[in-house]
DNA sequence: TATGAATGAGGATTCATTCAT
DNA sequence: CATGAATGAATCCTCATTCAT
């Protein structure tokens, strides 16, 4: 627990227990606001009054507002990966692992914050080298997150012994294709038409194989 | 038929030759530049320089700036939407036409310009129900072109009887993802890759069936 | 005469006779104001008002603040060297020639726009090699005028034949330093006196040393 | 004599011991960091990081960030003058006095912090009566330090009977004047030519008179 | 039609200053 | 005494939009 005030002076105060959890609300206050309006239209100030403090402090916190803004998609991200390996640890297949890894990416609804943000992410990495390796590097920790439990699943002969990076970079294709399908509005994919496509591409894919060489 | 919206014949006064030509070269200009620079970089002025005129004057022919960019949206997928169709026209196979719209629809490199202009429009919808509106439409139009030559094939016996509609849908959906997989640059997924991977699904989502009941 | 509003076209209308005014008219605004208020204090929204135009317009004819800045001082030189250089010309005699450059370089009051501009400038040298370079640049245009006009009074007679180079450098240096109490305020020095001193000078060094010689 | 300034008693409770202490080492830091930055660039961070403490802290000693650079200004002046004159006070000749008066007083090299802060001083005095009433203040200390060794050098037989004020003034201009050239860099004087530029004076408009009257 | 001049409403960022701790 | 958090005003600069010509 790295939370005793006492060992300030190590340091020129930089990493101060309070201080970290200013940025992080910082970052949260970000991630709603560019949620709600679109990164074009965010504002430090919008910012700023989401987190409770003047816009101009807001800066006292992260050097700029491109900094802010990117940490704060790399800080969603690992939220979003981390909490889901947690949530799926404890299930007892590989099938209901992968399949459970798809159901916690999937949009909540239309607004969902973290996809809003990947809109984001995908539409300024094709002007923005920066941020296109920023998108590289969170895809390759989620298409790597999917391999590896379809490799799990492979090894305990649950799953069909296809090459699961190819496996996972399609699938992963899918997810997303479907998901911006959900973001544009209520149109005919719902959230559960979803999870059933995907499921469905799973047993096809990787049970059926699965089964024949088990 | 909506097709010609961009040539208003709607006030007579405005309509004199060479007016259409003028908000064409616009259009296009427009679309380069967005291309080039993403939309929240994009200036009237670089739009005007683009297209050969004052800034101001770009003005004359736009009532604003954000519709502008609306009726460049549309009309580039108009643009795509009919050129491809008629492309496809001459084909005799349902499959090779199917085949055929997919080779047209995928990025040419991750600088396409109309993909580039679709991660714009996702990423504007989100927060602006006009834009979501026109994606839809859009979206809708390009399915049901997918879906119009599923049907097609499935009427001449080459594919199998599933539902169009819904295949067209996932289908489009697995485009999009992959496409986009391109865009974030030079990836694991070349162009060539990606067609191989549609192609495939053709194969074995509407051949297979199609070769058992034909 | 470059006044012919018909040659625009030749260039993008980057030198439109409108065009030059205004920049010379906002020069003149930013004199003003920097004299009256110090380089620190200037906004660009004071030299817009000056200049009877937003302050936003002003960038148009200029790209910063501090390009602006510098373009100013250096024209506030180049008008005063000149202009300075013509009125001399017609004066007979060298002797008369130095003196009256001497009389038209001295302020005329403590709030002499060209000599509150060169406190600036000499300040801002110490800090900005930019500067710095333009301050050697316009005091050796400066020294080489006075020396100019003690090798015609030498090539004529009426100078002492010394070094006109270094006699130049240090008389120029005791204007500066004479000036600079003058525009301390109403203290010891007036104009009057200080012209009194230059030309005390002008004898002893050179015309006793000329007599002798001639 | 007003020499003490800095540590005024006035309010008991204010002047606790330290407090002076730590007031002095600000008006070190700031005059460092002035000589550095200059004026305008000059930020109470800065100073706070060069005196070692918060910039917050610093305006516990001070009331204003105005208050302490004039501060700064009075107490560099004084320093400089005090010292000069103690230094000067066990040579035995007016002549070696006087020279070494100029030699202390002329700047060490482009970057000289003194100069620069009177650099900064002229500037201000232009558009503030504060700092110009401070700066005639300061410079008829110094005009008078150097009549006082002219005084004494025609009490002593060893200058011409000239009018010492007179020659002061005239001469500290001079220095002035020659000292600018130094600051703009490294132009045609040198600190050693100054040097003689100002000794030759000494010779001749105090020293000839005095051969001649001894 | 077409231009360039002009405006004015912001927006990010900086910084002296205040204040709770 | 001392800090760092917090503010808010101020400033440069950008840019869509308008308009006289």
């Amino acid at each position: 627990m790295p939370s005793a005030p006492l060992d300030p002076p190590q340091d020129l105060a930089r990493s101060r227990p309070g201080r970290s959890k200013r940025r992080l609300a910082i970052l949260e206050a970000a991630l709603a606001v560019i949620a709600e309006k679109g990164l074009e239209e965010t504002r430090m100030a919008h910012i700023g009054e989401a987190a409770g403090m003047s816009a101009g402090h807001v800066m006292y916190y992260f050097p700029s507002k491109a900094e802010l803004l990117m940490q704060a998609l790399k800080w969603s991200e690992d939220q979003f990966l981390s909490s889901a390996l947690e949530a799926i640890s404890s299930l007892p297949t590989a099938r209901e692992r992968l399949s459970r890894l798809v159901q916690l990416s999937l949009p909540d609804s239309p607004a969902d914050p973290a996809w809003i943000l990947w809109l984001e992410t995908w539409t300024r990495a094709a002007h923005d080298e920066r941020i296109a390796r920023f998108q590289r590097e969170i895809e390759q920790r989620w298409i790597g997150a999917l391999a590896d439990v379809v490799r799990e699943g492979q090894q305990s002969g649950e799953f069909a012994p296809l090459d699961a990076d190819s496996f996972a970079t399609i699938f992963s294709a899918l997810i997303d294709g479907l998901a911006i399908r959900m973001l544009g509005g209520p149109g005919s994919l719902t959230r559960e038409r979803i999870l059933e496509i995907c499921n469905e591409r799973i047993e096809t894919e990787l049970l059926a194989g699965g089964k024949v060489s088990g």
